[in-house]
DNA sequence: GTCCGGGTTGACTTTCGAATCAGCCACACC
DNA sequence: GGTGTGGCTGATTCGAAAGTCAACCCGGAC
């Protein structure tokens, strides 16, 4: 190969910029209409992109999907793992993971709306790949609860595997009730209590001792309680 | 009308089965493949009928979802309401309710697999429905936890909807780690244990009270604790 | 200025499955 | 046994959307 030319890595940067259009495109007709309510023609549009253009640069619909998912997931896994692994205490890290979940939903709404409404969907193509990237989340979660009962921080008579599942379901159902409007999602407000309340309930169902973080971490960055 | 002679009686009949039969095979192929996943010639197939019956007995695709949807859902949301209203104690309740959903899965894996996986999803017609559907049970539990609140029993400082967010997220985790082989659904103790710390957990970080529903109500239907 | 190449275009082809419909057949009633 | 009715059939129709492709355009190289 010859050395890359000033023009062919422009060239190759504006290649890049074009899959970003049309990916970012695809999560917000996603979002909007869900994958099997759109078709190629409004991802088209969305990204101003001629409608064979997305062909150039994607297999297939299917894998455009694939990719969406794949991104998004990808760095809620990342950020996950980076969660649950390491020294701090369990409470820290139960707090870290509501932190990290709601902090995708405010960086990026659409991007969570089709992560949680497009999720454990039927059997297309991608249906190993998303059970298994969910199953990993699963698998990773549980094994910190596990490390975190042989500390003595769990109560001992909770099935880690359960935890793991009540967590993400706490996640998952208070992020559907914002992306189904049950919630206003606008409101910082809001978000901040939701986010604080499920991680303080959590908490309070399973930690071993009772309410250590309670005494005050740093001030608070629990703010419940307040109204009447 | 005419006095239905038994012949017709007969038919009429007939004609409900044909209608449950079909029903029943939707709801088998929906949970094995998705709804977008498959085509009706597979229902009529599982069926054993021909192709056009199912166009006989139902207007399109669509309503047959929505009558799986409503007839899993309907009984559903009856048997939440009745756990829910009334004046049993908060923690009699929410086991309840555990026991309602986990009983369903017991009854009918595939029925709940249908709900759990086809059900917040993209906008077919009966979006508006189904959303409202899950609206009817949230706005349900919400209520009562802030009757709870109230009476004393919830954690004054939780806001009901997240308490109610919160405890179908529980349910419905659970429902996908058996859904989607994470916990073995078929070990009935795997079920029973996996409802009766889901319940515990959940009450342990809600009550106003530190467990007093672990003072043994008859014995105790909470099996949990045991192992190491 | 001309030529080359690949990103870009959108009309066209293909595929696929929902929905239709022109009968068929089984059974009840005469 | 004949006849009519209505549940039942499945090949056919039809539309919608995925995916293709040949021509076009524009930017850079010479």
């Amino acid at each position: 190969m010859a050395p890359p030319s000033k023009a062919a890595s422009a060239a190759k940067d504006r290649d890049q910029d074009r899959r970003k259009t049309i990916l970012r495109a695809a999560v917000e007709v996603f979002a909007r209409k869900g994958y099997h309510g759109c078709r190629i023609a409004d991802v088209a549009r969305e990204a101003n992109v001629a409608y064979g253009l997305v062909y150039h640069y994607f297999r297939n619909k299917e894998e455009l999907l694939q990719l969406v998912f794949e991104t998004g997931w990808g760095g809620f896994v990342a950020r996950i793992r980076e969660a649950a692994e390491g020294p701090a205490p369990l409470d820290a890290k139960v707090q870290r993971i509501f932190q990290v979940a709601f902090d995708g939903y405010r960086v990026d709404p659409r991007g969570v709306r089709v992560l949680v409404l497009e999720f454990a969907r039927g059997p297309g193509t991608g249906e190993a790949n998303r059970r298994s990237a969910f199953a990993e989340v699963m698998q990773l979660t549980r094994s910190m609860f596990e490390r975190a009962r042989l500390k003595g921080e769990l109560r001992p008579d909770l099935e880690p595997s359960l935890c793991a599942a009540m967590l993400f379901g706490a996640v998952e159902m208070g992020l559907t009730s914002l992306v189904m409007g049950l919630l206003d999602g606008r409101d910082e407000a809001v978000l901040a209590r939701a986010q604080a309340q499920l991680a303080d309930s959590f908490l309070h169902g399973t930690l071993a001792r009772e309410a250590p973080w309670k005494q005050d971490r740093s001030g608070s960055r629990l703010k419940t309680a307040k109204r009447s």
